[in-house]
DNA sequence: GTGGAACGCTGTCGTGGTTC
DNA sequence: GAACCACGACAGCGTTCCAC
């Protein structure tokens, strides 16, 4: 690693970031606090509008959000959904407020919005590529995370239970706060926020449709962590 | 009784195979 | 080559089962 690298590092390990995992109703949002490998706070249930007090409490800079930040606009998938597919990630398909209005299945992507709005006066959607400063949220979410991590042919949300948690583990994350799996992907979240205060994180998308943030890392850094993860790689 | 894991469901998209 | 269909992928939700 280059000198700048670990300075930056460093400086994103001081800082605490913040993921949250969005639910609907009944779950309401699952809030992650890291701060470097220690999670500072896991909290489940908590209603969106709560959130900027519990960030500010912490001291959270970044704010990585597990929920789509914009409706999709006309009949095409956004382009960051787009982007992903031919990067060999699957993702989940956004669909229009309209369509969104029709069922109530959509209902936690309300709440996601919910969650954007609730944190626009202390951590405001970052709207470019890169991050350069300041306090913000971002949209990501778990199985891209893990794609970007691990490869997309090793990524599995089928053994997410399992495989995100030795993943967590084997970036030396203690998982014994993290009960669930929704509290596990809030903390994947955070972990990509990590990467972004560093400047190690590839974007997918356009400022139209919203830019969807993962980590970057080399494939000797991807095949260290599969080592670690043993059989849940 | 409580909490975690597993499973099937919904809704849409992209991919690959088949048919015309 | 174009059109169609089946399949597998993702997300969260609710239910059921099991361990503590």
């Amino acid at each position: 690693m280059k000198a700048s690298d670990q300075q930056k590092k460093g400086i994103a390990d001081q800082l605490a970031v913040a993921g949250v995992d969005v639910g609907a109703h009944k779950k309401l949002c699952n809030l992650v606090i890291l701060r470097g490998t220690e999670v500072v706070a896991s909290i489940s249930q908590i209603a969106p509008e709560d959130l900027p007090a519990l960030c500010i409490e912490h001291g959270v800079q970044v704010v990585g959000v597990d929920a789509p930040c914009i409706w999709r606009k006309g009949s095409a998938a956004r382009q960051a959904e787009r982007d992903m597919a031919r990067a060999g990630v699957s993702s989940f398909s956004t669909p229009t407020e309209e369509q969104g209005q029709s069922s109530r299945f959509y209902d936690w992507m309300f709440f996601g919005m919910r969650v954007y709005a609730a944190l626009a006066a202390t951590h405001p959607r970052l709207q470019a590529a890169r991050y350069t400063s300041g306090s913000v949220c971002f949209e990501t979410f778990p199985h891209a995370i893990t794609c970007a991590l691990l490869g997309a042919d090793v990524a599995s949300a089928a053994l997410k239970s399992t495989q995100r948690k030795a993943l967590l583990e084997a970036l030396g994350i203690d998982t014994t706060k993290l009960k669930s799996v929704d509290a596990r992907d809030a903390a994947l979240c955070a972990l990509t926020a990590q990467f972004l205060l560093r400047g190690k994180t590839r974007t997918y998308g356009d400022a139209v449709g919203g830019f969807i943030h993962v980590p970057e890392v080399t494939p000797d850094d991807a095949v260290a962590i599969i080592a670690k993860m043993g059989k849940f790689a």
